[in-house]
DNA sequence: TAGATACCTTATAG
DNA sequence: ACTATAAGGTATC
């Protein structure tokens, strides 16, 4: 298979060069099917970039085009570089090694759709969410880069989100070369903790420059990890993620959901806050764990679900007019 | 413990 | 052109 420009195979003699592996997952042996691109642009992870560049360029449904990720290898450190497209009813991937079960996993790909659609109440809302974004998946990415994520995310767009990650990869993530082509990876805690609030500043994160630095110096030192929130019942885990600075209940509850797998947690920000407003009036509470709790309860076991769908329909105004 | 306000920076609306 | 407003909220008082 050839998959063009990217990840060239082949091994150059007296270069440092990588193994490439590649293979592909047919997407009917998927229950419920996949939509790459819906998966990657719907603002669960900012982690991945288009080949050609048009990374949130717009709303343009999946045309098979080409991503990257990097994946940092938990033993050694070592950098991994991915390469993902959906093409003809197969998802085609190639990497620095046998980087397959962590697509599998990153993507979401073991989730039953269907099931998932069957424990989900079936109001009018829901329905017509899943209806137009159906194959969009949940994501379970790496938990530090979640974790930044979503502390730059507060108060700003997506697109920016996305480019002020693609900042902090090229200021500071290592750099990786795989046959002549350059890559940067995801910052290390120790990356983000050893650079200056003036620097992460100037990479556009504005007072959010602070929370991250903070952040990143308590996992590097050891005084905390995302990951550890992994072992508790949800609302612990949620209340242990805020700890680190510039993590409140609904920035926890992104990374609950985006990275560990917590398909309960349902992130209440502006748009599912007025959705619940809007259209579920009764779970409408004092507090964001009052109503966190009441829209779980209404929305079921798998309640992140229905969040996403229903937030990226909502936000790309693919409601119908009321 | 609840409520109000400041916060970086940029894109978009008026 | 120029100002106001809002963008996946949180920390602080």
């Amino acid at each position: 298979m050839n998959l063009g420009p990217g990840i060239p195979t082949g091994k150059p003699a007296g270069r440092p060069t990588r193994t490439v592996d590649s293979g592909t997952i047919d997407v009917d042996d998927l229950a419920g099917g996949l939509d790459l691109r819906l998966t990657l642009e719907s603002g669960q992870t900012y982690l991945w970039w288009r080949e050609d560049g048009e990374t949130y360029a717009g709303d343009r449904g999946d045309d098979g085009g080409a991503w990257y990720a990097t994946t940092t290898r938990a033993v050694d450190g070592d950098v991994d570089v991915c390469r993902v497209r959906q093409q003809e009813g197969l998802l085609e991937w190639e990497g620095t090694a046998d980087v397959e079960p962590i697509i599998r996993r990153r993507l979401g790909l073991g989730d039953d759709l269907p099931a998932i659609r069957a424990a989900t109440p079936n109001d009018e809302l829901l329905e017509a969410a899943f209806d137009a974004l159906w194959g969009m998946r949940i994501v379970r990415e790496p938990a530090f880069p979640t974790l930044l994520m979503f502390v730059c995310s507060t108060q700003m767009r997506v697109a920016r989100i996305f480019e002020m990650q693609q900042s902090l990869r090229r200021a500071l993530g290592t750099l990786v070369t795989v046959d002549g082509q350059t890559y940067h990876a995801y910052p290390t805690p120790e990356q983000v903790a050893a650079a200056s609030e003036a620097e992460l500043r100037a990479l556009g994160l504005g007072y959010r420059a602070p929370y991250v630095l903070e952040t990143a110096r308590m996992v590097a030192e050891g005084e905390a990890h995302p990951a550890d929130a992994a072992d508790r019942p949800y609302e612990d885990a949620r209340d242990y993620l805020t700890q680190f600075v510039g993590v409140g209940e609904k920035v926890a509850d992104c990374v609950l959901l985006f990275s560990l797998g917590f398909l309960e947690a349902v992130p209440l920000d502006t748009w599912i806050q007025g959705t619940v407003t809007e259209y579920y009036p009764d779970c409408d509470r004092d507090s964001y764990a009052a109503t966190s709790r009441a829209i779980r309860e209404r929305f079921g076991p798998y309640a992140g679900y229905p969040q996403t769908y229903v937030f990226h329909y909502r936000r790309t105004g693919r409601e119908a007019p009321a």
